[in-house]
DNA sequence: ATTAATGCAAACGGTTTGCACTACT
DNA sequence: AGTAGTGCAAACCGTTTGCATTAAT
């Protein structure tokens, strides 16, 4: 029934970023080491990941996927994601929304913000969040992970609006 | 069917804490300036509701309830949620499981602190999330909601027991 | 030839919805 | 009497699982 369709070829708009700097072009490799296997599938999925930055949920993957190859199957995703965050190029957590987040790039650690009213969601880089994580050590000896620090509340775009 | 059974009379463990200090008391003139009812099975929730500090899941919450009346019903129970919402008396946010997370006496704002070793949540009061508030408003302007304020990492207990 | 990985379909779990019925007011 | 609220069952949605099949090694 016509599926393993590499649709690779058709669909690397950015030749130049398919395979970028970091972590996803070894993964291959990374793979193999493990005994594990290389599929169509994975490549989509690497491929999706490699054009995104910061987090995503589940079901965005999928629906990117899709684009890329439209057999994609939802739990041959899910499963491809529990492998990469084995090998530790990924991270999970839950959003806002209750659904699935995963971050890409963890090495990069950093918060969100999010405002309650336009739903945007900004990064805390890490020598912004210092502080938190210097108070919580200081306080409690709390050892703060940025990647699951999540602060929510109202941009000052949105609190401008309402003001005026 | 035998429904609408009354086990309130059968399950005030605690007759003094049943209608405590706060807001609850007030909830029945609340809904009725409304227009809204008051019921046995609202009643059963703003019993269980009284009796909890903090934050729990809906899940629970109908879980709780069953226990003083086995005939809840979860749609009942959610619907009551959405109507105390309204009513400003809960706040509703998602929990690091991913499933919705009721706040329960919103006035008393507090952020929230999880182990990912032992799964322990601690409350972070305002006065200590205070840096956090300031360091936002300074430097975007954002106006931090500390209900919506979750720190993932690992606590001092858990960070002992490993370097040891 | 092995066996990891896939496709598929069914299950899961918390939450939501539609609708006829019930009981607060 | 009027209508808010309920019980029930089915739908929902993202995610997970079991199993026979397929394909990477």
């Amino acid at each position: 029934v016509q599926r393993w369709r590499y649709a690779w070829s058709v669909t690397n708009e950015s030749a130049s970023s398919v395979t970028p700097a970091g972590e996803w072009s070894r993964v291959r490799e990374h793979l193999h080491e493990r005994g594990l296997r290389w599929t169509p599938q994975r490549r989509t999925l690497i491929e999706v990941l490699s054009r995104t930055d910061g987090h995503v949920t589940g079901a965005e993957l999928i629906e990117r996927c899709r684009q890329v190859d439209p057999t994609t199957i939802p739990s041959t995703v899910y499963r491809t994601l529990d492998v990469l965050e084995d090998l530790g190029l990924l991270r999970h957590s839950h959003g806002a929304d209750g659904r699935e987040e995963f971050h890409v790039q963890p090495g990069i650690s950093h918060g969100h913000l999010h405002c309650r009213s336009c739903g945007t969601t900004w990064e805390v880089p890490a020598d912004e969040a210092g502080v938190i994580v210097d108070a919580m050590r200081q306080g409690r000896g709390f050892a703060v992970d940025l990647s699951h620090l999540s602060i929510g509340g109202e941009c000052a775009g949105c609190a401008g609006k309402k003001a005026t």
